[in-house]
DNA sequence: ATGGCTGATTATATCAGA
């Protein structure tokens, strides 16, 4: 079972590229964030075309948006809003993999601005709130420890080698002690594992966006990890390989985060 | 190097991304 997340920061725009992405790789469940558009406007015919006519949308007119896209079959659709407002950044389903059930969460967290100060900056204020609503709410419901996979943009870098440089990003928000520890809060108590870095050691790099404004990103490489893919510790001893597309970073006109995907053997 | 680039919007400048 391969499933894949991708920040694809308008859905719409890159058609051209996620169908190229999907007829390479053919993963069973692509979960999307940044969608960009009403749920009226997603090209879900051209999805169906493509064999994911098991479809979860959230979305909303011009910002954020996510949506699950499935060759399996889907069910228990579930939306969160989060900090009590109703912007699109979460779905959840149920997907059957020939008869074996297991949950997807697909998450797109607040980016959070640019001044990591809660008191200056609302915008860093909500991303604090939405990590501990997160925290609160996953580990409320003792199903989500069972037969879940937890994927998305989730804005947060939270390792040393998950940033280009620890030591420049430590107070740029995404990288900043107090959202760090909120991540790995979330993750070590609800006993997650970090799919990703099962299998890249600690030490080693490991980017999933880099940003439009470098003027040669590939060169300069200055990327962080901000979209994960965890899986609950039951589906530990089925994960066999995870892999980022940093080519599609590199397509005309491509979205800045590249596509992770996750292999579980079930 | 806090700049630079990109996308959506009843657009032609503004907001958001991170």
């Amino acid at each position: 079972m391969k499933i894949t997340t991708w920040n694809i920061n308008s859905v719409r725009l890159r058609m051209p590229l996620v169908q190229k992405y999907l007829e390479d790789q053919q993963p069973d469940v692509l979960c999307l964030q940044e969608t960009k558009c009403r749920d009226s406007e997603f090209p879900s015919g051209e999805f169906r075309k493509l064999g994911y006519s098991h479809q979860a949308i959230n979305g909303q007119k011009g910002y954020h948006g996510v949506a699950i896209l499935s060759k399996l079959e889907l069910s228990e659709t579930h939306i969160q809003t989060y900090c009590g407002n109703p912007d699109s950044r979460h779905i959840s389903v149920v997907a059957n993999n020939q008869g074996e059930r297991f949950r997807i969460h697909n998450f797109y967290v607040p980016a959070g601005g640019d001044i990591p100060d809660p008191e200056e900056n609302q915008k860093f204020a909500h991303k604090l709130s939405f990590l501990d609503e997160m925290h609160q709410i996953l580990n409320a419901d003792s199903q989500n420890r069972t037969r879940t996979i937890l994927v998305g943009d989730l804005n947060v870098a939270p390792f040393e080698h998950d940033v280009w440089s620890h030591k420049a990003l430590l107070n740029i928000v995404s990288h900043t002690p107090i959202e760090v520890e909120k991540l790995n809060r979330i993750r070590d108590e609800g006993r997650w594992v970090d799919a990703q870095r099962y299998f890249v050691p600690m030490s080693e790099k490991l980017y999933t966006w880099w940003s439009y404004r470098s003027p040669d990103w590939s060169k300069a490489n200055k990327g962080r990890r901000l979209d994960h893919i965890w899986v609950s510790a039951d589906l530990k001893n089925n994960l066999k390989a995870t892999e980022t597309f940093r080519n599609a970073r590199e397509w005309e006109r491509p979205s800045d985060h590249a596509p992770v995907l996750l292999h579980l053997e079930l």
